[in-house]
DNA sequence: ATAGTAATTGTTACTTAATATTAATTATAA
DNA sequence: TTATAATTAATATTAAGTAACAATTACTAT
């Protein structure tokens, strides 16, 4: 954890940048939710229980810096606000999410899984692919289990 | 695209809504600009060019409402927009999109390409798949050959 | 046809995610 | 220290989208 604030506020210095105590409060907030998927105002408000003083538009502001720095992903699930999703160190590429309709919740998947379609879509429609996003809805293994006990 | 309009009706009928006029222009709009993602309000403003009497919550109405009906498909960019997309008739899935971070440019993929990852993706995580959302982002065919221009 | 019921619409008001503004604060450089 | 630049907090503003509601239109039953 610590090493990792200490990299990404390397990623900061290196785009001359500063891990301001504010900044450094909303990386830490991202971090210890990992696996939630925070739109800004979550983001704020968990910020504000350990740094009462910080405003609003200072988190949009490091969520974006986060985002250009390639830190953080973007991304929109369909119901009307960004949510931010800390990417994993190192990967080329954004991970997929399955997207429940019955419940709602958002798993991950981090394996790449793309590599044949890429190079097809490189190829075919000569694209140089930088980034993408891929969302899967439907059923999730918890929620298919749920109709199982009902029709047994 | 009569016979088109035609198809539309029925399925609207089959889930027991009308095509009114409003919503026929609204659909209009969306069969003459196929190409194109409009926003809800691009939409409205070309609707209003034909049917000025048009209010723009009819519109959004109508826009839910074929999405509803998978008529069409909302997606989202990233730029606090969503967008309406024409489901080509029949389609299991939605199409794929590329965004060009150059140039904004929208293209599509109307081939599925995904049928091994989903079959993979249905095994491995359990997850029963309904829909997809799948955007490339990166340099389009267009922008590549510019480049190039400058550099010969 | 007539009256009654349900569906649909247009206008307006409202909500809210996100951005812009600006003065104050903090950090860095001379 | 003084000056300069970066960053912040608070506030105002924008704009996409929704809600409310009265008016219109389309069916249904008599
Ligand atoms: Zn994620
Ligand atoms: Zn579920
Ligand atoms: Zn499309
Ligand atoms: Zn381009």
């Amino acid at each position: 954890m610590e090493t990792r604030i200490e990299r990404i506020k390397k990623q900061l210095h290196s785009a001359s940048y500063k891990l301001t105590p504010q900044r450094e409060a909303t990386v830490r907030v991202l971090l210890e939710n990992e696996e939630d998927h925070l739109s800004a105002e979550d983001v704020y408000l968990l910020v504000k229980e350990k740094s009462p003083e910080i405003g609003l538009a200072t988190v949009y502001r490091t969520l974006e810096l986060l985002t250009e720095l390639k830190i953080v992903d973007k991304i929109n699930f369909g119901d009307g606000v960004s949510r931010y999703d800390l990417r994993q160190e190192g990967a080329a590429h954004f991970h997929h999410h399955l997207v429940c309709i019955e419940c709602g919740a958002v798993d991950e998947i981090q394996e790449d899984l793309l590599e044949d379609v890429e190079a097809v879509v490189e190829r075919r429609w000569n694209f140089k692919i930088k980034d993408h996003r891929l969302t899967f809805h439907g059923i999730c293994y918890r929620c298919q289990a749920k109709v199982e006990e009902k029709t047994v």
